[in-house]
Parts: structure tokens; C-alpha cells; sequence
DNA sequence: GTCTATAAAGAGATAGAC
DNA sequence: GTCTATCTCTTTATAGAC
């Protein structure tokens, strides 16, 4: 149980850690045992600190979960908001979207990770849970859109596909790990054929 | 915070609540706060009762975890052990799997739901875990055997696929509710219908 | 930026009565 | 089948020194 620091990405010279090293290995331990089941005290463990060490750098341990949340959500945001997402066919700008998504659970996996796991306990969690919300909402749109253009199957309501399409790309964060077989884009190309055109020949 | 008893299946006549009703409502407490999150006397609550009345059922608050994640594991085992997916092509018994885990995911949804959000903190969870792995193993060998046998497609990996097939399945726990809009049938053609055949007209 | 020591609250679980 | 009372351990967080 005491094994080496976690490897945090090196801040050149001074002793410690700051808060961005900090969160990044908080998170990574949040994500094994679970949010709930993590004690300040396995926090700092993992980086051979005491636990008052923490809170110099946070309020508490529900901050470090908001911040963490707070990069998620950001980044998932940000991909509905790029420029792929807003011009050509409904159908193109879903795919588009699908790869960004893809590509955020890829490159912020601890935090978007984390972010899936959020049952709303707390106003810290709630507050996560509704931005989600506005998200998920934002893709049944366009599904919808890309149901009138004709470009997606209408036998399917619009709020279900865009569930059980999300569903797909946010499992993901349950057994991909960067570095593996499998590069990120290999990953988006393999989701988007898998959602859009099925998996049978 | 303290409403109504948990509606629990009625047992006529006698007072107070057996093992049975006692685990349906645990269940559906852990769900809703997290395993971990949850405290016993958050358990008790729910039933109008006192922390001691649980230990009167259950040795330990894991017990009860354990006899939930035990009917998970055991209906979803069973789906794979039906005679609908020992017979006939690989792509018709895959088909029978997706129906028959959409449907076990509805019909035991909370023990299902408990089961998905395990993490492996105590030897029940890691006893859990070995059996889910086991079961993920048997449905990439079934597509790896529906890959070889030309119906599904072979451009991505059997491990990946099966992946994707059961992130989509095992994300309707976040969302379905049954009593909706949505009948399970329904639910389990929309499923079959995006995952072998793709949301793309 | 980190430490030791400690406060205050809540956890899981048990004993014994009804 | 449930109760009250209690034990013991762990939890989050703070105070104040280095």
C-alpha cells in the first residue's frame, strides 16, 4: 500500500507538489477506489504526504472533485461548441461530435471518468449532474436534426438513440487505457463505424 | 428525508420485513447513493427502522451487497447458458444475448445497476468482477466466432466490438425506468437494431 | 509546502431487552 | 423482528509549528 509517489508530470526544481500535481493524482485515486470510498488520508498516501498537506492547496476534498468535474465538463463542452459541430449536413456534425467526444474521454480520461461516476450527492455533484444534462439534451438535438435531414433511422426516438450512442462512447472510460493496442483515433474511427453503420456486414 | 417506507412487495399479514423486502430496499438506497456513500442507517431509514434491525437479516452491510451482486451475475450467466445462445448462426445466438441481457438489465434493473458500478474495493467486489470479466470473455468469443463465420464485421477487433456491444447495452441502466414510454421489447429492438445495424439510414 | 496533534462527527457492528 | 444503548474505529477538517 505504500508504494512509489504517483509519477505527477515533473514541475522542475522546488520541492512539493503544486495543485495541479496534486489533483492529477487525486484523481487518478478517486477513479480506482471511487469518490465515496476515498479518504483524504489514501489521497496524500499516494503521494507520501500527510493529509493537512492537502488542505493547503484545497478547502476540501469535494473541491478537488469540482475541479476535476469542472475540466471535464469543459472539455466535453467545448467539443459541441467547436466549429465542426455547427456547419455541414446534421449527420457529418454527429460524427464530428462523436470523435470529439471521443478524443476528451481519451486525453482527460481521469476527469471525464470521474464525471460518469457523479450520482449527484452533494450541490457539488448535483450542479455537475445538470450541466450533463444540458449536454446529453444537446446531442438528442441534433440526432433529431439529423432524423429530419433523413441521414439517421426515424424508427428510433431521437432521445434514445442519442442515449444508447453516448452510452457507447462513455463505456469507453470502463477498459481503455491510453498507451494500450489501440490508438485514439483508431478508437473514434472504430465507435463511429460501430454506432452509424452497425456492426453486422 | 424521512418519507414513506420503501413500497416493498407485500408479505400478508405479518409485521416488520423478512430478508427478502429488506434486501429490495437496500438495493434501491445503494443505487441511489452509491454503495460506499450509503451508511447503514441511511439503509434502516428508508424502512422506518433502527441500524440494528439490518443485522437481524444480514451479517454485514457487504452481505447485502453480495446478495445483490450474486442475483446479478447469476441472471446475466443465464442468458448466456439459454439454449437460444448455444444453437443456430453466431450472429442470430449474439442477437439472442443482446435481447436476453436487455432484458435481465430491466427486469433485475437495480441489482444490475449495483452490480455495473462495482470497483473492486473488497474481496465480494473482486469476487464480482472475476465473474463479469468472465462473462465479457464469453460474449467476445462469440463475436470473434460470428467474425469468422462472415456475419459480423472484421475491420475491428473482437475484444473492441465486444466492448462497444455491452457499453451500449450496460448504459441503459443510467437512464431506463421502467414504467416509461419505453416496454423492454422495445427497448430491446432499438438496441439490436443500433448495435448490429447502425443508426444511419 | 509540509508536519504533528487533535477536535468533532459519523461509521459499522454488538449486547441484551422486548 | 425490532428496539436502545454503546463500543470502537475512521472520517473530514483545523491549529499552530517548522
Amino acid at each position: 500500500m505504500t508504494d512509489a509517489p504517483d509519477p505527477v508530470p515533473a514541475r522542475r526544481g522546488r520541492p512539493g507538489y503544486d495543485r495541479e500535481q496534486m489533483l492529477f493524482s487525486a484523481v487518478r485515486v478517486f477513479n480506482e477506489l471511487g469518490y465515496d470510498a476515498t479518504s483524504v488520508a489514501a489521497l496524500t498516501e499516494r503521494l507520501g504526504l500527510s493529509k493537512a498537506a492537502l488542505y493547503h492547496h484545497f478547502d476540501s476534498k469535494e473541491q478537488v472533485l469540482d475541479a476535476s468535474l469542472e475540466r471535464a465538463l469543459g472539455s466535453l463542452e467545448a467539443v459541441l461548441d467547436a466549429d465542426e459541430a455547427m456547419s455541414g449536413s446534421a449527420i457529418d456534425r454527429l460524427a464530428a461530435v462523436l470523435r470529439g467526444a471521443v478524443a476528451v474521454l481519451v486525453a482527460e480520461l481521469p476527469h471525464v471518468t470521474l464525471l460518469l461516476r457523479v450520482r449527484g450527492n452533494s450541490e457539488v455533484e448535483r450542479r455537475a449532474l445538470t450541466r450533463r444534462r444540458a449536454f446529453d439534451q444537446r446531442i438528442a438535438a441534433l440526432v433529431r436534426h439529423a432524423q429530419r435531414e433523413g441521414s439517421v433511422r426515424s424508427d428510433i426516438e431521437a432521445s434514445v438513440a442519442a442515449r444508447l450512442l453516448f452510452g457507447t462512447v462513455n463505456s469507453i472510460v470502463e477498459w481503455y487505457r491510453p498507451g494500450g493496442p489501440e490508438g485514439a483515433d483508431r478508437l473514434a474511427d472504430d465507435v463511429v463505424a460501430v454506432a452509424l453503420d452497425g456492426l453486422r456486414t
